[in-house]
DNA sequence: TTACTTTGTTACTAAAAACTCACATAGACG
DNA sequence: CGTCTATGTGAGTTTTTAGTAACAAAGTAA
C-alpha cells in the first residue's frame, strides 16, 4: 500500500488544467469570451500583445478543453466551453482581498 | 480611453494566485491541509519528494496567501487559510472528464 | 489560377519556474 | 554553552514556458 498521497495522478493532470489558465493573456481571453462568442480577430483587438503570441494562448486554453472554437469562412469564432471556471474568480478574489488587508495592516505597524 | 481588456492588472494578480496553485505538489499539500492542520514532517511524510522541495512550494502557497502557519515548538503547523480553494477542484474535475470523453470519442471514430 | 484575408505553426531566443545540495536559522534540552 | 531536531534559504543547474518573427494553411473571391 501507497503511504503518500492519495492522489497524484489526478493532482498532476488538476495542476495542468489549472496551467493552462493562471496566465494574464489566458485569463483576458477568457473575460473576452465571458460576454459570448468572439472571433481571434476581436480577442487580438482587445487584448494587448502580438497577434501570433494570442493565437498561441487561443491554443493553450483550446488544448486544456476550456474553449471552443468554430469556423465560419475565413474567421474562428471562440467561446467558453467549461463555464465553470469563472466561478474561480469568486475565490481569487477573496484572496487578493485578503492579501491587501494583511500588507495595509503590515504598513499600519511600523 | 483604453479600447482594450477591462482589467489586465486584476488579470495579472489573479493569475498569480491560480500559478500558486497549479503545480503537483502544492495541491498535494492542499489535499493534506484539506483534513486539518499538519505540520511539516506530516506534509513531507505524504508527499512524493524531497523536503527542500516541499519546503519551498509550502512557502510559494504561504506567500500567495492561500495557507498560514503557526510554531509551536521545534514544529510549523499549517492550515488552508483559503479553504475557497477547494471549490475549484468541482471545475476541474468536470474539466477532465469532458477531455476523457472526447479522447474516447476520438478513439471509437477511428 | 492568383491574390488576399484570417488564423495557426515552426524555429528560435529569452525568461521564469522547478529541483537539488549544501548551509543557515530557530527552538529544545542537556 | 554545545548539540540535536525541524524547517527554511542561497546558489547553481535543468526544465518549462513565454515571446517573436517568418512562414504555412485554409478559405474567399476576382
Amino acid at each position: 500500500m501507497d503511504t503518500k498521497s492519495p492522489s497524484p495522478e489526478l493532482n498532476r493532470l488538476t495542476a495542468s488544467v489549472l496551467k493552462a489558465l493562471a496566465h494574464p493573456i489566458r485569463l483576458q481571453i477568457v473575460e473576452v469570451l465571458r460576454e459570448g462568442e468572439r472571433c481571434v480577430c476581436e480577442i487580438v483587438d482587445s487584448i494587448e500583445g502580438q497577434r501570433s503570441n494570442i493565437s498561441r494562448h487561443i491554443g493553450i486554453l483550446m488544448r486544456a478543453g476550456l474553449i471552443e472554437g468554430r469556423r465560419e469562412g475565413l474567421r474562428i469564432f471562440y467561446r467558453l466551453k467549461m463555464p465553470c471556471v469563472l466561478s474561480f474568480f469568486d475565490c481569487t478574489h477573496k484572496v487578493l482581498i485578503q492579501q491587501l488587508r494583511e500588507r495595509a495592516r503590515m504598513l499600519e505597524e511600523l
